[in-house]
RNA sequence: UGGGAUGUAGUGUAAUGGUAACACUGCAGAUUCUGGUUCUGCCUUUAGGGGUUCGAAUCCCUUCAUCCCAGCCA
């Protein structure tokens, strides 16, 4: 009780005590939070879209409102029915329910071809025939004022007129743009005449052929959170300077509903790419497989590395969320999959990259069941029985022929436990013709049936096995960060130099507990001592098992013997 | 004197005029049938300067630093 009680003390972020002063102060109508998630389907949603999308779904929920997922489908030439359906199957899977609130910018078309002709009617809006170039050079700089464009005064009549013939296809592409008449000495760019309507000869995913003319942002997407009745529109900090356009577009004649924009800091994340640009160009350009590679931050990449969807939510919460810029250490990324792994995830016994160990005194042909933990973390998952022989493999870098200080693992002359089975000590072993060690030979001590004995000797090593006869091979994937740098890029000015060559190793000669076979993509998986991992969506078959590395165990181990070499 | 925004441990985020704190990282140690987990401890913080105040991270002035804006992208 005590804290769960504290848990609820934990202190408003700025957004919240924004929504508790609103609904404080009955400025929210009804008293229902309305947010949304307004994604626009020009690629795969990533990283940096789950926290927005656990802001705003997280919100609505905490104040008992809603979340409208709106697909802010504006620009057909480069959006994408493909990514609109990864979008929303993406956010499902993250745990998010829109309910019946799904819409499109596009819904408002005609709504927004209304408002538009009236703006006209009202001398609020002009038809500008200025070329790019020109609408350029007219704009002004940052420093100083932009000048009125010679068609600004053009008479309604006109403007209706090449409006109506923009919408009927009269006009190529580029000829004319509909503007709103505003400042063009404004110190916000925003705010100098910004276009509202351009002539797009592309068929739109979702309207087809119907227009030619398409709505810009900044009067698409106030418009579109007022008719939605959204109440808090929060969106990332470069809209800052969009907030005046925003307002503007909200109080245009005959919109009654006025939302308010708030703006957040994006997240982002050291070692990691978060712009849909960059990421689509490592797509094209091979460096990673597809939008799915699990070495992408994209939720879909994620999610096939082998993260929970409960780990992000809890990763997005702590990292929190203010106004200042900031970047979030990987590390904690890694915690949080860990963490949430840890509790979740069934132990199972994997070498990948075997040696054989032969236990000498032990019978050829005997076979023992030894039941294994599925979690220890987890009392209720249960055991499993796993075959044990004379033959196993253990892992490579379990031995040492001369242990370095420290070394608690097997050595000639050393005991050390088999997992679940047996005390084993090192008598021997065998070498090829180079002098490499291609076989352990042991002597077992029956009485450690099951891994303890009478007398409570203790053993500092701790081995995971596999028995020779009993194990599949198959494929393990091991993936690491996809940049080598903390801020890709940053020394040469091209990310790609930053690239990691050793973002993914692979490990075909691995040998697994026969039970994997039976594995699915979606189950959380540690293999004891390695980390963890879960089957490939893709390539993971009975026949052919393919597994990749979510993350590896923490490992103070390796950090030590390092230092000593 | 273009506009807008932001500065709290290495990294995030609290403290909203009253003892600067939590998490991650890092470093020690204890426990452990995973060198995992768990537990304990340690390190390091209010951008600079001035002012108001009994008292300032918080209010005021000033300097500095960083980010965003000149798409018919969102």
């Amino acid at each position: 009780m005590d804290g769960l009680e504290k848990k609820e003390e934990r202190s408003l972020n700025f957004l919240e005590r924004i929504i508790e002063d609103d609904l404080a102060n009955g400025r929210v109508p009804d008293n229902t939070v309305v947010t949304r998630f307004p994604p626009e389907p020009n690629g795969y949603l990533h990283l940096g879209h789950i926290k927005s999308i656990c802001l705003n779904f997280g919100l609505a929920e905490k104040y008992g409102g809603r979340c409208h997922l709106r697909l802010d489908d504006t620009n057909p030439e480069k959006e994408d029915v493909e990514y609109i359906e990864s979008i929303q199957r993406d956010i499902k899977w993250l745990g998010f329910d829109w309910g019946e609130h799904l819409y499109h910018a596009s819904d408002y078309y005609d709504q927004l071809h209304a408002i538009a002709v009236n703006l006209i009617k009202e001398g609020k809006a002009y038809i500008d025939s200025l070329t790019p170039e020109q609408m350029k050079e007219y704009r002004g700089t940052l420093t100083s004022p932009g000048r009125n464009s010679p068609d600004r005064d053009r008479p309604i009549e006109e403007n209706l007129r090449l409006f109506e013939e923009m919408r009927q296809g009269k006009h190529p592409e580029g000829k004319y743009l509909l503007r709103a008449k505003l400042d063009m000495a404004s110190p916000n760019l925003n705010m100098r005449d910004p276009a509202l309507y351009r002539i797009k000869y592309a068929s739109h995913p979702r309207t087809g052929d119907k227009w030619c003319i398409y709505p810009m942002y900044d009067y698409t997407h106030p418009i579109s959170d007022a008719i939605e009745g959204i109440t808090h529109s929060i969106c990332t900090l470069e809209f800052e300077d969009h907030r005046p356009a925003y307002d503007w577009a909200t109080s245009i004649d005959g919109i009654e509903h006025a939302p308010h924009q708030y703006e957040f800091a994006r997240l982002n994340i050291n070692y990691m790419l978060m712009s849909k640009r960059r990421l689509l160009n490592l797509v094209k350009l091979g460096i990673v497989t597809s939008w799915d590679d699990p070495r992408m931050p994209t939720i879909t990449g994620i999610r096939r590395r082998g993260y929970s969807p409960e780990s992000l939510r809890d990763f997005v919460s702590r990292v929190g969320v203010a106004k200042v810029e900031s970047v979030v250490d990987y590390n904690l990324l890694e915690f949080c999959a860990r963490e949430d792994l840890n509790k979740r995830a069934k132990r199972l016994m994997v070498i990948l990259d075997p040696i054989k160990l032969v236990i000498t005194n032990y019978p050829e042909e005997k076979t023992e069941w030894f039941d294994a933990d599925n979690n220890p973390e987890d009392p209720e998952s249960g055991t499993r029985p796993i075959p044990f022989s004379r033959e196993l493999y253990i892992e490579r870098e379990d031995f040492m022929e001369v242990p370095i200080k420290g070394y608690h693992r097997l050595y000639p002359g050393n005991e050390i436990r088999l997992k679940h089975a047996y005390y084993v000590t090192c008598t021997d072993m065998v070498k090829d013709a180079d002098g490499n060690i291609v076989e352990i030979l042991c002597t077992y001590d029956p009485q450690s049936r099951g891994g303890t004995t009478e007398d409570k000797r203790k053993v500092r090593g701790t081995s995971h096995w596999v028995s020779a006869h009993h194990a599949i091979g198959g494929e393990i994937r091991l993936y690491d960060k996809l940049f080598s740098t903390e801020y890709p890029g940053a020394t040469t000015g091209n990310y790609l130099d930053d690239v990691n060559p050793d973002s993914l190793v692979v490990l075909r000669r691995a040998k697994m507990e026969p039970s994997l076979r039976d594995a699915k993509a979606g189950e959380y998986l540690q293999f004891i001592r390695n980390g963890y991992f879960m089957a490939d969506s893709k390539d993971h078959s009975a026949a052919h098992p393919v597994f990749n590395r979510t993350v590896t165990l923490k490992d103070s181990w390796s950090k030590k013997a390092n230092k000593q070499n």
